[in-house]
DNA sequence: ATCTTATGATACTCTATAAATCATAAAGTT
DNA sequence: AACTTTATGATTTATAGAGTATCATAAGAT
């Protein structure tokens, strides 16, 4: 108990009550104010449970905002082999609009400690994916690794810069910049697409 | 007191020697563990000074954090404009070198909470420079201040990769990687030199 | 209808922050 | 060198929040 790695999909409807009343409250509170001046309490006066209530489901916050998150991996874990494969495009938009369809969650993301590594996490599989589809030009004068964590950043860089913008464009532009300031510099500078071998 | 913002050149060696080795406590600890863990009573022993002298030079740590970070905006200030002007490419050479030379502070910056806002006064000092610098090319597809925004936020991205990976190119090797990634694109695709008037 | 268990309320311990006090020592001043 | 000022160290106190334990109850599962 406490732990919310025990994700399996558990049936009693109070259980499921519960970590959604915190979820949320976690998601609207973090919009109002920094993530460490939330306490338990005020999260579990604001979800309607009870204090000790918490503390069966989650080990600490930071427990609670890992799980949330886990979420978005599995969301991103499905688009990012498409972003870094044949129609990167493509992909990028599909981000930008999984990010408008879950902005809190994504504010979450984006705005947690370095210390949870959540956004380590991000990059790592960002890496992968990334490494899948591209290899270093022979000639490039900049390294791969560095470019593969500027790539990465740099979009999730252009997520958090328009998410507190409140989304001024749509995410078609969104992608579109993506590919301008960041994906194509990146193609002609230091990586080259694999050959696909289907 | 209790006040780093009373920053005016204090004689006194006692008040020097203990700020001294409070800094310095933190600089050292924090590229142990990370910041939040860390405890005034943690660097009270650490700095050899008694606790509750730590009050009454700093209302907190984050105030501590501030006031070592201020010492960098004055580094910075004197180099954004040459970043941002005639001669990028040396300019960010030199900030690379700023950097190996204060590696503890820079690190106290870049892996500072978010809420302190220091990240966001670099950069905007760093947009304040670029839009001295540059204008919008009319025919842009990307919008001026996503550009500012992407092109200050991956250089620091490229300090904080380096940092992490102990530093291992020349300051050289990184602003010309900075040169190739970033900026050239960016001038590329969205921003244009302003009519210098000399 | 019965069994099971998640919940709410409460009390308690522990840790860390923050402020206050006072004798001492170390700095500055003449 | 003698004097004055004040920063410091040690200690105490109050407060807030984290995290744990207990128990009667209510709500969901079967």
């Amino acid at each position: 108990m406490a732990n919310s790695s025990t994700s399996l999909p558990h049936t009693d409807l109070r259980i499921r009550r519960t970590r959604r009343l915190l979820t949320q409250a976690l998601v609207d509170m973090t919009a109002e104010r920094p993530l460490e001046t939330i306490t338990i309490r005020m999260l579990t006066d604001r979800a309607q449970v009870g204090y000790a209530t918490f503390y069966r489901h989650y080990a600490s916050i930071e427990d609670l905002l890992r799980g949330i998150v886990d979420d978005l991996y599995i969301n991103l874990a499905e688009l990012l082999p498409s972003l870094a494969g044949a129609q990167p495009e493509r992909a990028a938009t599909l981000v930008f609009h999984q990010v408008r369809e879950h902005p809190g969650h994504y504010r979450l993301l984006l705005h947690a400690d370095r210390s949870l590594g959540l956004l380590d996490k991000v990059v790592e599989m960002g890496t992968q994916a990334l490494l899948a589809a591209y290899e270093a030009r022979p000639d490039s004068r900049v390294p791969l690794d560095v470019t593969v964590d500027h790539c990465i950043r740099s979009f999730l860089n252009l997520i958090a810069w328009w998410l507190s913008h409140d989304m001024p464009y749509a995410p078609e532009r969104m992608g579109q910049i993506f590919l301008d300031l960041v994906l194509h510099p990146m193609e002609a500078m230091a990586l080259r697409p694999r050959i696909s071998l289907d």
